[in-house]
DNA sequence: CCAAAGGATTGGTCTTGACCAAGAGGGGGG
DNA sequence: CCCCCCTCTTGGTCAAGACCAATCCTTTGG
């Protein structure tokens, strides 16, 4: 009666809430500030603690907000633009953004690995693990899955694990005349060993970038690249200028 | 003192469900079949529901599940592989994947979008609003930003909105000699009117894909996608090869 | 025979309250 | 003066229960 009528479809508390705090943060915060704890916000809202968390939650998947447990809640900065193409393998490092570290093992590949390389899901593999970093965070971690048989002169050699040996696949890889590439991107949710090398929380919302290369009319090497998605958005080389035609 | 020390870092329940219905996923159901519904595999498992649903908003961020108010929890299929490369604008569209209705009004565009518009913030734009449909899915919905001056042949005419106006831009600019372009992709969270187009819950996780087209040196037009990410592996292009030089 | 009404089912939202674990910071002992 | 330990603060996890809203399906009435 009285009410006017704009409750035609409810709007959930929490996405009131997160547009509340969303035009907040632009008014009234600045990057790095730290915000009130989550118990002093629910309060100050009138609402519970789990549904000012769900608002929380929210801005963090956006890279709004950034979360600690034991220090606080605090407005984040823009995401990091970071370049990965046309292909890491390709990427020199510019200063400040590079890849560090590159650890290896047999590990087997996973089934959707196994399932692209040419030799069969039960060829023998090198695993390079490398994390990459930016502005002094990391930002993402990859494994690289090569067969042996794309890089034969190491095969047998360098029998010790470690860096030394992931870089020497690196290495040799490079050496090879690559063809061309697949390439596909898809949201995923970090496992507990990427999730530690991007300093994050296992279940934290990830970008995985599945790279496919070939060589000689096989795949050489494909490398699952796992980019934290609350700081970073990915773009895609400096626009060598493509031929497109009018439909 | 009698415990085994394996409780080093105690596992979250919810982490521990999630694997445990994983792999449940794998080995006893098939695509398309409905679960149990929540109250009674919180029983079952002997959580809260609280602590259920938090394993299924994981199992749902990775694609795994497909969950409807009213209907149940449902095992998902796998993604679709979605080609956006190298430039939506220069897609025909494929059959059973295409881009349908084309919406067009004279709204402003974010100031995202307005910082990359060479012509100021300010200019008038054309917005074109269109969805992508795949095996009868709607996977994708975009907003496509077009300063008046790139398309200088219709201003003025057809003053009409609506989808003869959207397909009359998209037209004009088929025309032009696209330079090349930028691009970038980062996750978000669905808007109210994404959302709706996508038939998903707002705030539902989506990739955004930007595009900023270049012609005749300032840009022509800035196309902003939002795909479905618990539906869609976004692909880049068939992998014309690409020239990639050795370390 | 079809359409409207109504109830049962299911996921979505919200509350209250409790405890746990990671950091930060202060105070005391070496 | 430095380092270790304790405490406090903060976000993370979990429980139990209530109600809401979308959907499906049966029943009822035309």
């Amino acid at each position: 009666m009285g009410t006017t009528q704009v409750d035609a479809v409810p709007e959930p508390k929490y996405w009131h809430l997160k547009t509340v705090l969303s035009d907040a943060l632009d008014s009234e915060f600045t990057v790095g500030e730290i915000l009130p704890n989550e118990r002093e916000l629910a309060a100050r809202f009138g609402v519970a603690r789990a549904t000012l968390r769900q608002a929380l939650e929210q801005l963090e998947l956006e890279g709004r907000l950034q979360r600690r447990r034991g220090v606080g809640t605090t407005v984040a900065p823009p995401r990091f633009g970071v370049d990965v193409g046309p292909g890491e393998l390709s990427w020199p490092g510019a200063p400040d953004d590079a890849w560090q570290t590159a650890d290896c093992e047999e590990a087997a590949p996973p089934a959707s690995v196994a399932a692209m390389l040419s030799e069969g899901p039960d060829a023998p593999v090198h695993s390079v693990r490398r994390t990459r970093m930016t502005h002094g965070q990391p930002v993402a971690t990859e494994m690289l899955y090569v067969p042996h048989a794309s890089v034969p002169g190491m095969s047998g050699i360098e029998s010790a694990g470690g860096s030394a040996r992931g870089r020497a696949v690196l290495r040799e890889l490079h050496r090879l005349e690559l063809e061309g590439q697949e390439r596909a991107v898809e949201l995923g949710s970090a496992r507990a060993d990427d999730a530690r090398q991007l300093d994050r929380l296992p279940g934290a919302p990830v970008l995985v970038v599945t790279t496919r290369y070939f060589a000689q009319g096989v795949t050489a090497a494909v490398a699952v690249s796992t980019y934290r998605a609350d700081t970073c958005r990915l773009t895609f080389g400096d626009t060598a200028p493509v031929a497109l035609m009018a439909g």
